[in-house]
RNA sequence: GCGGAGAUGCCAGAGAGGCUAAUCGGGCCAGACUGUAAAUCUGGUGCGCCGUGAGGCGCUUCGGGGGUUCAAAUCCCUCUCUCCGCA
């Protein structure tokens, strides 16, 4: 019994811009929607009622990070990462993957074709992570959603290198299929629900190697697909036209996810490519470093705003806009107060989730088009 | 009043004859960040000019004034002001 379903609710005319919902065990994602990402079951400096309150409906945990610290013998001791952080909602894990690109970059990583020697960023001891692991340690902790382990291909990289990091993530995707498979008879067994697997498309910024991956990975009967090896240094044109060459490949009906992406005007472009789940680091992380975002992004730390009475966003009604003034959260930031960082966050991800909200609303009155053009 | 210490760029604080337009911080300004080794990182921060660039040139700066020296933030004299002890 599958305890995860996605419906396509309404269509845009025209673009490939779609209205749905994914159904989960620990409930329902609008789509499309923006997957905050929350690394070490933390999205940095919020509470699991606050990540709620702020409209997160799904967040990113890390396998990688997890497994290092606190184990994933802890966190599944601790009844699972749910249970773990005190989240009900729906949960993602991305398989380590990513770390092949951004610690690969330091050195800390070998790609194998048995997986990947991770050193670990904390102590320097090293780690074996493979697809079966992976997907083990992913089943182990219990999300909802995991993602295949891939091999995420940097940037700039030659036609011929791109093709091998990709035929690897092919193999290893057909390797995560094959244990998630098993992983998923436990769960039968174990009377556990029914946890979800999307594949990953690599093949850089080549249009042969994009469509291909997109073919073959489509192949493989995973619950959902993931875009990956994007924003990984590319321009947004190109990476737009991964997007032009890979979505029409997939399959309609099952969800698409896109890994790493979501810069404000990034957003546009995803969904009107049916993009509909994508997550990013960029509004908690820009959130620490004091830019909070709004029709214009601003700079909080910047001095001009040390005796600003007003609230960050005129028209925001998140926690933050509502309480405070633009010179407090300023002199938090100035001072370097933990409060400021929650604050910005809660704000910034408020933000982006009104921002959803309507483009959600604008997909199913057929106004998508007209919203863009009123942000660009 | 006596004795002692000190006055350095927006702040703080090194420097004790040439390598100093002046270390390091902070502040300020600018930039970067997209499946988080990120509450992070990078650069700039006297004025003017030349060079695409590395860099080069000139001027004005280390409390005020005056001196010594080829050369002074650094040595000497003096004034002003601060601080610390003792009265």
């Amino acid at each position: 019994m599958r305890s995860f379903r996605f419906r396509i609710l309404e269509k845009d005319k025209k673009t490939k811009a779609r209205v749905g919902e994914i159904a989960t065990r620990h409930g329902v994602i609008k789509t499309p929607a923006f997957v905050p990402v929350g690394t070490q079951a933390s999205i940095k400096s919020l509470t699991p009622d606050e990540m709620k309150e702020v409209g997160v409906q799904l967040f990113f945990v890390n396998t990688y990070h997890m497994y290092l610290r606190p184990g994933i013998e802890v966190v599944e001791k601790l009844g699972g990462l749910h249970k773990f952080m005190g989240w009900d909602g729906p949960i993602m894990t991305d398989s380590g993957g990513f770390q092949v690109f951004s610690l690969g970059r330091s050195d800390l990583t070998k790609i194998i074709e048995e997986g990947v020697e991770f050193r670990s960023h904390w102590d320097g001891t090293k780690h074996l992570f493979t697809p079966e692991s992976s997907m083990e340690w992913q089943w182990r902790m219990g999300g909802d959603i995991h993602i295949a382990f891939d091999d995420c291909t940097g940037y700039p990289v030659t036609h011929a290198v791109a093709k091998k990091s990709m035929e690897r993530t092919h193999r290893w995707a057909s390797r995560c299929k094959a244990a998630n498979v098993k992983c998923q008879m436990s769960n039968v067994k174990m009377g556990r629900p029914y946890q979800a697997l999307y594949g990953s498309i690599q093949g850089s910024v080549y249009e042969d190697l994009r469509k291909e991956s997109a073919k073959y990975i489509s192949t493989l009967d995973f619950d959902g697909i993931a875009i990956g090896g994007v924003s990984v240094g590319e321009t947004k044109k190109e990476m737009v036209k991964v997007l032009d060459w890979v979505v029409p490949i997939l399959p309609e009906e099952k969800p698409r996810h896109l890994l790493g992406v979501g810069e404000i005007d990034d957003i546009f472009a995803l969904v009107e490519h049916g993009i509909d789940t994508f997550d990013c680091v960029m509004p908690t992380r820009l959130a620490r470093m004091g830019k909070l975002l709004g029709n214009k992004e601003i700079d909080i730390t910047k001095k001009i705003f040390a005796e600003d009475k007003k609230p960050i966003h005129p028209l925001c009604r998140c926690y933050t806009c509502t309480h405070f003034s633009r010179a407090y959260v300023h002199h938090l930031f100035h001072v370097k107060e933990l409060l400021a960082y929650r604050l910005a966050t809660i704000h910034n991800l408020w933000f982006i989730h009104r921002f959803m909200d309507d483009i959600r609303q604008s997909i199913a009155r057929g106004t998508l088009v007209a919203l863009k053009k009123k942000w660009i």
